[in-house]
RNA sequence: CGGGGUGUGGCGCAGUUGGUAGCGCGCCUGCUUUGGGAGCAGGAUGCCGCAGGUUCGAAUCCUGUCACUCCGACCA
């Protein structure tokens, strides 16, 4: 089968990407708008997806030692006050709780854009000795930061994450966690999303508000845009300063622990549909697809098929998340369903097949069939299922590629951005501010992060000439 | 928050110089179908985004407002 476009109520990619993309989130039935704005109703197809995500993310937090809690959802004013670049860096996006019922309230809370300060809060409370270090916590919760401009899954009102908090005795250990949870988000993004990631630093006008230090991953999308798929922040002794988290050392003096916090949220299901998807619809990463196998009976009404069906399933369901489609509607119209909705396997299984004892299986992310003996299929479908992911990391790894360009001069990003469209371009720094917002300005690509694998394009500055620091990945972002 | 576009059954759209709303898909019933979105027959679904105004009369004209969307600025 080829990859041409099979479902006239999707505007093709090529056309408009933005118009695909919504086209994809609505017909996949990944969300329904609500009457507020921003906020999305995430149906069952797409809130299934994030369970996934959370259930696989979330071993990996507790097998390195990472515990859930849950903070309250409001802060109260004087709270998020305390540490004054966090509140400058969040209070133009909080959504303000002025009244309890009729009664005005004497200090307004804020709904949460994010927990830091609750979680120092609670930490200036729980710790007084060494002995309470570290403190490894994490919540599954919602937040609110009022944008403006909103896109489903890629910027909503409202929106569902995690967020990890962590407190440590010394610098060291905390400067590991921040690295240790950026190495999981990347390795989780790469072998469960089939999403590969550049993992790097911010520069410092990109930080997060009231961080030492902030790294990111960073996927390119289809289209050539780059969206950050998580963070993982070092604060340093500043949020413990300013909340007066104390404890006592070994050698019984009063210090400052040193913190940590890292997140990713319901925005990777936006990095999933446009890393994969194509012109049919979604193409969902086996590992997170809430149905990893669909059976379409084919003549179902003849004898035998349904049983079959229902047999296959029954097999199938102690190795893989699978769904028999008996529905009344043709077959290809189901073809085109599950097509769609991205389900990386399709089992075709009609009167030939079972005469046979074989059924057909589909690739979704390039149409491949395959006739294989139902014997066999217990080894196969695995099989097909990790061709599938091996299949989509290697065809986003090579969309990478090809729209990754090594500048040495402003001009010839400009021209390469004109030439062969948006991507990521690879140039020196020289660490300047004023250089990195000159490129932006005259580019329109911003800097993304200073990759941690460095590689020497030049001696000096794609902007100013002058003596190169680093190299740094610059692009649009989502 | 600045600039454009769009709001009419669930979805996609038409609706002329203002005259009281239509098409396709989907939905419901029945029969026939089933290896790439099946066919026929019958049926249901609308304060035309919302609020004002002009008019004998507004989906249509005017004002405001809200939402969606695209392009910027900002952000996970």
């Amino acid at each position: 089968m080829d990859n041409k476009k099979k479902v006239e109520q999707i505007t093709s990619m090529e056309v408009d990407f933005a118009q695909w993309y919504t086209d994809v989130v609505k017909k996949a039935e990944l969300i329904e708008y609500t009457s507020v704005k921003g906020c999305m109703a995430i149906r069952p197809y797409g809130y299934a997806i994030w369970e996934n995500i959370q259930h696989i993310l979330d071993g990996m937090f507790k097998a390195t030692g990472h515990e859930n809690v849950c903070m309250p959802m409001f802060i109260p004013e004087s709270l998020l006050n305390k540490e004054k670049e966090h509140v400058a860096g969040f209070a133009p996006e909080v959504a303000w709780i002025t009244h309890g019922g009729s009664q005005k309230l004497e200090e307004r809370l804020c709904v949460r854009p994010t927990s830091e300060t609750l979680f120092c809060e609670h930490y200036a409370n729980i710790i007084q000795s060494w002995r309470d270090l570290p403190k490894l916590y994490n919540q599954w919760v919602n937040v609110v930061r009022w944008e403006k401009t909103t896109r489903p899954f890629l910027r909503s009102r409202e929106f569902l994450w995690q967020e990890g908090h962590t407190i440590h005795a010394t610098a060291q250990e905390a400067i590991a966690e921040t690295e240790r949870m950026l190495n999981i988000y990347a390795d989780f993004c790469e072998n469960t999303l089939a999403m590969p990631v550049i993992k790097g630093r911010k520069t410092e006008s990109d930080k997060f508000a009231g961080a030492e230090a902030t790294y990111a991953i960073e996927a390119l999308m289809h289209d050539g845009k780059a969206l950050q798929a998580g963070t993982s922040h070092y604060f340093g002794d500043g949020f413990a300063k300013a909340f007066d988290i104390t404890y006592s050392n070994k050698e019984n003096q009063l210090v400052h622990p040193f913190q940590t916090s890292w997140g990713v949220t319901t925005r990777l299901i936006g990095a999933i549909i446009m890393t994969h998807g194509d012109d049919s619809g979604l193409v969902l990463p086996p590992k997170v697809a809430p149905i990893q196998v669909i059976i379409v009976p084919i003549a179902q009404h003849k004898a035998g098929v349904l049983e079959k069906a229902a047999e296959l399933k029954e097999k199938l369901s102690s190795y893989c998340r699978v769904k028999v489609d008996d529905s009344d509607n043709s077959p290809g119209w189901k073809f085109a369903e599950y097509e769609m909705k991205g389900v990386p396997l399709r089992l075709e299984v009609g009167p030939r097949d079972i005469e046979n004892n074989q059924c057909v299986l589909v690739t979704r992310h390039n149409g491949e069939k395959s006739v294989v003996s139902l014997d066999e299929l217990e080894s196969a479908i695995p099989a097909k299922l990790q061709e599938v992911h091996d299949g989509i990391f290697a065809r986003a790894l090579e969309n990478r590629k090809k729209r990754t360009y090594d500048c040495t001069s402003v001009q010839q990003i400009i021209d390469e951005l004109a030439t062969k469209g948006d991507g990521f371009v690879r140039a020196m720094w020289c660490g300047d501010e004023a250089c990195e917002d000159k490129v932006k300005e005259m580019t329109g690509v911003g800097s993304r992060c200073i990759p941690f694998e460095q590689e020497n394009l030049s001696d000096t500055c794609v902007c100013c000439g002058k003596p190169a620091k680093t190299m740094v990945c610059w692009g649009k972002a989502y």
